[in-house]
DNA sequence: GTGCTGCATGGGC
DNA sequence: GGCCCATGCAGCA
């Protein structure tokens, strides 16, 4: 520690032996913010012309070249820290050429350099505070500062915090791997060349944390991996030099990761941290406001919310820049709101983002904004904003198509960045599976990890999986790497919007159209069907239920050949394949045998984005029309659904009059299995409302054999309600029994495992009044049913809950009465709702047939 | 009737 | 109390 420059009677130069005049002359301002260094009037002299550091300096190290100008800049000390300028591509500039270049290149959204200097030496009060305009508050426009942060800041990983956002919880509960950080006494690192960190015990609140002293160079020795940093903060700056330490929780090796990261952006927290650094460094002796703004006003209006700091991962950053060198600026993340994800492709953009890391606009109407996604595709978005309250409200417009490219929805997360030297901005996703798997979205999280991407994964908190075909699930087992900020009272959806809430707690309900569930189905794998012929006709039966195929886009090509669009899993890219093509539930690249030449994720994609945008749009536009059309066509029919008991762990709710969109982009309604030259039962049927409609005295061969099985499928049921009746007489019977049909009806010995959805079809001939009858019942869940019964449990747990003896339902046609939301947890096992369960399944399954265009 | 556009409203921070 | 922003909604094409 230096003397005070009050208490010495010598000039502050130790390299001077003067006596300081009375009073004396100030020189530059010293590190702690307040003083300035006593200069005799020799030194004032020199540091007021800027000959100081070449006076006294002149064999010190830290001597660059203007790249202007070639004039030779001291930038090793405090002295001269605010005589020069930081250039993005690198290297300095005097302050002379700065200015002009400045003055010639100004362009406010997207800075070229980084000033360090102060309008007057001799006005040295001023540098704090235009530093912290150059770190994004004040009347600089915030979008100066990612480069100001871009330049100094080796930031490896996710989001900076400011110290007061690490708590002892945070520590051990929320930070994720790599998000710790302290920031660094920069001061020290300038006087004694070593990096030392300041203790988070050191802040304020009482924080504790990472405690390590290494050297300078030591930040990047320790990466793990380089990091590209236009400008690396080797020659130690004036205190925006910040740097942050990380660790590795693997290694606890302090470090940088991602090959192709930049320093993270967040303007605001260049002020942030710059402020209350200086502010912390002082709270020990001086608990004062250092930075002109009280500490709590660094949390205040002009900071970006913490939920829009980017938390871009190194996969995520490695998809998006490829195999580029390209630097990649993450900028910050907006998780999808209802009406964001909605059909109106308007996304709201946080207005500090956008002022921030958006072109400035002036008119409401804004201009054209381009953005590539993370597979590559170009979109070209309308950025506006509107005037809102003597405000603006920032937009992105003509999203719709973008979102649903990467089948996204609300509360799924975009990322935007910025890959450099391009300038191009990035558009990247978060599936909200990954990153709201705690707390109250956890239950969302779940069903999504349920559905679309692997579960219980080994939990490697530190790295990220892919969730589904473009997506990303955290495998964090304790489900909080994600979610960190999220879990904070003022998260986004924490509290943000109940709207929004109740949105994602819909979502423990996978939007499905029954439509969309049956042409999703697949036979299971390693399937043997046993093929019973009846009249001429081959049955296929399966005993085990179907899975859940790939969806795809059916499309016809100009030749008018039918063809199939599907996306991979890895790489998102869209393939041609044929329309029959028979696709598993995870399909990629490499499974392309029938195009070589794009059996490889590297491969380009044939769509270009328009193509893509169309195909996109005239699915949901067909899927749409289908519903609506079969809507008016069932709509006198329909009250209930057809259990889909083969959805195993799926359920299906009904919901009459909502249509559901979530999946209408991806699924397909080509029969799952209608196969040219298969004679089954829906096979020789033509798809569902393209052929003329059976009369329900119709004695073709289908009808008869759907009547006969059903009889027969009837017949057993009553059988074992039988035997369990005898077996279980005395128990209290249930409250609904399954009526049945004549007993009279022969059995058809063919019926072994069918579809119960078979049975549907008879309550059409009427042999089974008694099932409609029962279908209109008081059901709190008329019009629902639950896919989530399984039949033989069912069984076990209801004696009068026989849903047929039937596990598999052929996947065959598109009979679906009506949309239906597959849901992933089955309703609490109440006694109301094991019967109504029952009484669904029962009901559904007279109501839904595999041959719906029999009436 | 439907979808789009621009603004208004109001909850939440 | 002011600002942000999710969403509602009227007007229009």
């Amino acid at each position: 520690m230096s003397v005070p420059a009050a208490l010495s009677r010598s000039c502050y130069n130790p390299q001077c032996k003067e006596p300081k005049p009375e009073p004396p002359r100030k020189g530059w301002r010293l590190r702690n913010g307040d003083c300035y260094a006593e200069l005799c009037d020799r030194c004032a002299s020199l540091f007021e012309e800027g000959k100081f550091c070449e006076t006294f300096h002149s064999k010190a190290s830290g001597w660059r070249d203007c790249e202007s100008c070639g004039k030779q800049v001291h930038c090793g000390c405090i002295v001269s820290a605010h005589s020069f300028a930081l250039l993005d591509p690198g290297g300095i500039e005097c302050v002379a050429c700065n200015r002009k270049s400045t003055l010639l290149t100004a362009s406010p959204a997207w800075p070229t350099s980084i000033l360090f200097n102060a309008s007057s030496p001799d006005k040295p009060k001023d540098h704090p505070a235009k530093l912290n305009q150059l770190a994004g508050s004040g009347p600089v426009p915030w979008r100066q500062a990612p480069a100001l942060f871009n330049s100094c800041i080796p930031r490896p990983d996710l989001q900076p915090r400011s110290p007061y956002e690490i708590d002892g919880s945070i520590i051990s509960d929320r930070l994720m791997p790599r998000e710790r950080y302290t920031p660094i006494d920069f001061p020290e690192r300038l006087t004694n060349g070593n990096m030392k960190h300041v203790p988070i015990e050191k802040f304020e609140n009482g924080n504790s944390g990472l405690k390590t002293e290494e050297p300078q160079n030591s930040f990047m020795n320790n990466s793990q991996q380089p990091v590209s940093l236009k400008e690396e903060p080797s020659t130690p700056q004036f205190g925006l030099s910040t740097a942050y330490a990380f660790t590795n929780e693997t290694n606890g090796h302090l470090g940088v990761t991602g090959p192709h990261f930049r320093p993270a952006p967040p303007p605001t927290l260049a002020k942030h941290f710059y402020g209350n650094m200086l502010y912390e460094i002082n709270s020990s002796g001086e608990n004062q406001i250092r930075n002109g703004r009280p500490r709590g006003d660094a949390r205040g209006k002009n900071q970006l919310l913490p939920r829009y700091w980017p938390r871009i991962t190194d996969q995520e950053l490695q998809q998006i820049s490829g195999e580029s060198n390209s630097v990649i600026t993450p900028l910050f993340e907006k998780m999808l709101s209802a009406s964001d994800a909605g059909k109106i492709g308007r996304l709201v953009l946080p207005k500090k983002c956008a002022e921030a890391y958006f072109p400035q606009i002036s008119q409401p109407e804004g201009l054209p904004l381009k953005v590539q996604d993370a597979k590559g595709s170009e979109w070209t978005f309308q950025f506006r904003f509107w005037p809102n309250n003597n405000s603006r409200m920032y937009v992105l417009e003509g999203v719709t198509p973008c979102i649903q490219s990467m089948q996204l929805q609300a509360g799924d997360i975009v990322t935007f960045s910025r890959l450099e030297p391009e300038g191009k901005l990035i558009m990247g996703f978060r599936k909200a599976s990954a990153a709201q798997p705690s707390d109250q979205e956890n239950e969302a999280g779940k069903v999504f990890n349920g559905v679309s991407g692997p579960v219980g994964e080994a939990a490697d908190p530190s790295s990220w999986s892919k969730t589904d075909k473009s997506g990303y699930v955290a495998k964090d087992g304790h489900g909080t790497k994600a979610s960190l900020p999220r879990r904070r009272k003022n998260s986004t959806l924490g509290s943000r919007s109940k709207r929004l809430r109740i949105d994602r707690e819909d979502l423990i309900e996978l939007k499905l159209t029954w439509q969309e569930a049956q042409g999703l189905l697949r036979p299971p794998p390693n399937h043997v069907p046993s093929v019973v012929v009846i009249e001429g006709f081959e049955f296929e039966e399966y005993e085990d239920a179907p899975v859940l195929g790939k969806p795809t886009i059916i499309a016809t090509e100009n030749g008018g050949e039918k063809i199939q669009w599907v996306q991979c899993e890895d790489c998102s890219k869209w393939r041609k394949l044929p329309a029959d093509y028979l696709l598993p539930s995870k399909w990629t690249c490499a499974e392309n045998k029938l195009d070589p030449e794009r059996s490889s994720c590297s491969a380009a994609q044939e769509l270009t984005s328009e193509e893509l945008e169309d195909l996109l749009r005239s699915s949901n536009t067909a899927s749409s029309d289908k519903m609506k059309a079969h809507k008016e066509e069932n709509a006198p029919n329909v009250e209930a659904l057809e259990g889909l008991d083969t959805l195993a762990n799926l359920a299906i709710l009904g919901e009459e009059g909502e249509a559901t969109q979530t999946l209408s982009s991806q699924a397909t309604t080509k029969h799952p299995r209608h196969r040219p030259g298969c004679s089954c039962i829906v096979c020789i049927q033509p798809p569902s409302g393209k052929g003329p409609k059976h009369k329900q005295t119709c004695t073709c061969n289908v009808c008869l054999t759907v009547k006969r099985r059903f009889r027969t499928l009837m017949m057993r049921r009553e059988r074992k309600q039988s035997e369990k009746e005898a077996e279980s007489s005395g128990k209290k019977q249930p409250s609904q029994v399954m009526p049945l049909p004549n007993k009279s009806q022969e059995e058809d010995p063919t019926l072994s495992n069918s579809s119960p959805s078979l049975k549907r079809a008879m309550e059409h001939d009427g042999s089974s009044e008694e099932h409609n009858r029962s279908k209109t019942s008081d059901s709190p869940f008329k019009g629902q049913f639950d896919l989530n019964i399984q039949p033989e449990r069912e069984e076990e747990m209801s004696p009068c809950s026989d849903s047929g003896g039937g596990t598999a339902v052929k996947p065959h046609g598109e009979g679906g009465a009506t949309e239906g939301h597959v849901q992933l947890h089955p309703p609490p096992p109440s006694d109301e709702n094991q019967n109504s369960s029952v009484d669904k399944t029962t009901s559904n399954s007279l109501q839904e047939a595999e041959v719906p265009s029999i009436t």
